[in-house]
RNA sequence: GUGGGUGUAGCUCAGUGGUAGAGCACUGGAUUGUGGCUCCGGGCGUCGUGGGUUCAAUUCCCAUCAUCCACCCCA
């Protein structure tokens, strides 16, 4: 054992790698290509910012007090620059969109991310050092009406990723001044009660009091019993936001669930609050798949104008926990199984003039037995196979082999042999009468000119497709 | 940062104080060159690492590292 991975940092490779979550790069790429076509569709466009920033970007607009900035970037010092990974992507997105001066040049800009993010916490199951986000930001529009957009596009995107059983969490902290105001609320009512607090509890109230509200532990939950509502000190304007927001939700049909108790951990959110949660058991505790909220005095506390902005982030790796093993569509594909050295030759060229017309195609010239070449085109799902041995090369012909649809290769293969027997009775008899002939004999080996092969399974592959 | 679990074949895991096994996967054959099922054969191991006890340690003890789960926090 020379060298791995940095703790709770993973490799992503074509083939299932140990860990986790049991994505191959085809399941991210899959999972990618989903979210971006979808928010495209809502109008968004993407944006690239680096993965350093100055550290104090987020220490400013994150929280100096929060868990976040406190102990989990990895920060460090190059000559004199205080620089960080970026432990998230709404920061570096107000960033820019304050440094390039975006508001001057749009009057609502909707951005979305895509990258790795960094936390230095403890691993375990979905969450790790380096992780995989897809966020989207919109700037410049206060809502009401946009936030239920927002919430709507993700409902939508985790249904058309065929994830069951998400429920949205609302909630709304209020402006800037009601936060304020409920957090004196808050704070007269535990302090007495301090000593009843869990440990975690008791070192919150001083730093972040209204985490209290969301702690697990059973102490907290009867000490809150009593405690003044989050709703109650919402101001008039904010009170009408949030019921707003959940009119148009209602409007779209987009169910949802108001949860007091949802606060969230970084400092710039304000009104609208959000999570996404599954309910099925694979993320174990980590089992928000996408958080977001407004956060209307960031740009200008960047140093922008006063610009509304509402934004969210979903986490990457436990979408491909929840989706699991599910199966995801193979483009079709050619397999070239030759047979001897001349016939590599040929295969190797006839590979070329396949994927020169687009065809995804495989060659084996490992010079293994047939048997091997065409259960490993079995297992790859090709389907199509061409057989070009000495005899096919001689006459200038290919065998070509109709493996079946990508479904059928799912069925047990008894009773393909079944249905196959059923459909062709000379199957039956010619096994009995003369087994050495194997499959040879069976219906017509399906030979075709090597000129045409090319052209043919093409336009197969096409109709297939 | 705190608490607990686990480290044995590529993967999932059994197992024993006398230097190791199964299933899957891979591969060869049963069919001179014809897949998925079946059957037969084959290779594979620093038993995480270091130290201790012992005639002998993969097994017992200690340490260490890795990993997983939970807390915390968050996506």
């Amino acid at each position: 054992m020379s060298f791995r991975s940095v703790q709770g940092m993973l490799d992503i490779l074509p083939v299932k790698t140990k860990g986790e979550y049991p994505a191959a790069i085809e399941h991210w790429r899959a999972l990618e290509q989903a979210f971006v076509s979808h928010v495209a569709r809502y109008g968004f466009a993407e944006i690239r910012t680096p993965l350093l920033e100055y550290t104090e970007l987020f220490s400013r607009s994150i929280g100096e007090t929060t868990d976040v900035v406190e102990k989990e970037m990895y920060a460090f010092e190059r000559h004199r620059d205080h620089l960080c990974l970026r432990p998230e992507g709404t920061a570096s997105a107000a960033r820019a969109y304050v440094q390039h001066s975006a508001y001057a040049q749009e009057p609502v800009s909707r951005w979305y991310y895509l990258g790795p993010m960094f936390r230095a916490e403890r691993p375990q199951r979905g969450r790790y050092r380096q992780f995989h986000q897809a966020g989207g930001e919109i700037f410049g529009d206060a809502g009401p009406a946009v936030d239920a957009e927002l919430i709507e596009m993700l409902v939508s995107l985790f249904q058309s990723l065929g994830i069951e059983g998400v429920t949205v969490h609302l909630n709304s902290l209020g402006g800037d001044a009601s936060r304020a105001r409920y957090r004196e609320a808050l704070l007269a009512y535990l302090t007495p009660l301090k000593s009843q607090l869990s440990e975690d509890s008791q070192r919150r109230l001083e730093k972040n009091p209204l985490r209290v509200l969301d702690s697990k532990a059973p102490e907290d939950q009867a000490a809150l019993a009593h405690a003044p509502r989050l709703g109650s000190c919402l101001s008039e304007e904010d009170a009408a936001h949030f019921a707003g927001v959940q009119r148009y939700l209602e409007a779209l049909g987009v169910p949802f669930v108001i949860d007091p108790t949802l606060v969230r951990g970084l400092d710039y959110y304000n009104r609208t609050l959000f999570e996404l949660k599954a309910t099925g058991g694979e993320l174990g505790a980590q089992n928000t798949l996408c958080g977001g909220g407004r956060y209307d005095s960031m740009v200008k506390g960047l140093g922008g104008p006063e610009v509304p902005a509402i934004g969210f982030a979903i986490g990457l790796e436990r979408i491909l926990l929840t989706l699991g093993e599910r199966a995801l569509e193979a483009p079709p594909r050619v397999f070239v199984a030759p047979l001897g050295e001349a016939a590599t030759a040929r295969a190797l060229r006839l590979g070329r003039e396949l994927r020169q017309a687009g065809v995804h195609t495989d060659v084996d010239a490992r010079g293994n037995s047939l048997k091997s070449m065409l259960r490993r085109a079995s297992g790859l799902g090709a389907r199509f196979v061409l057989v070009l041995g000495e005899s096919e090369l001689a006459r200038g012909v290919v065998q070509l082999k109709d493996f079946g649809a990508p479904s059928e290769a799912q069925l047990s293969s008894g009773q393909q042999r079944q249905a196959r027997g059923a459909a062709d009775p000379r199957d039956a008899g010619q096994a009995r009468g003369a087994p050495s002939e194997g499959d040879r004999g069976v219906g017509s080996p399906p030979e075709v000119p090597l000129d045409d092969v090319v052209h043919l399974v093409a336009r197969a592959i096409g109709a297939a497709s």
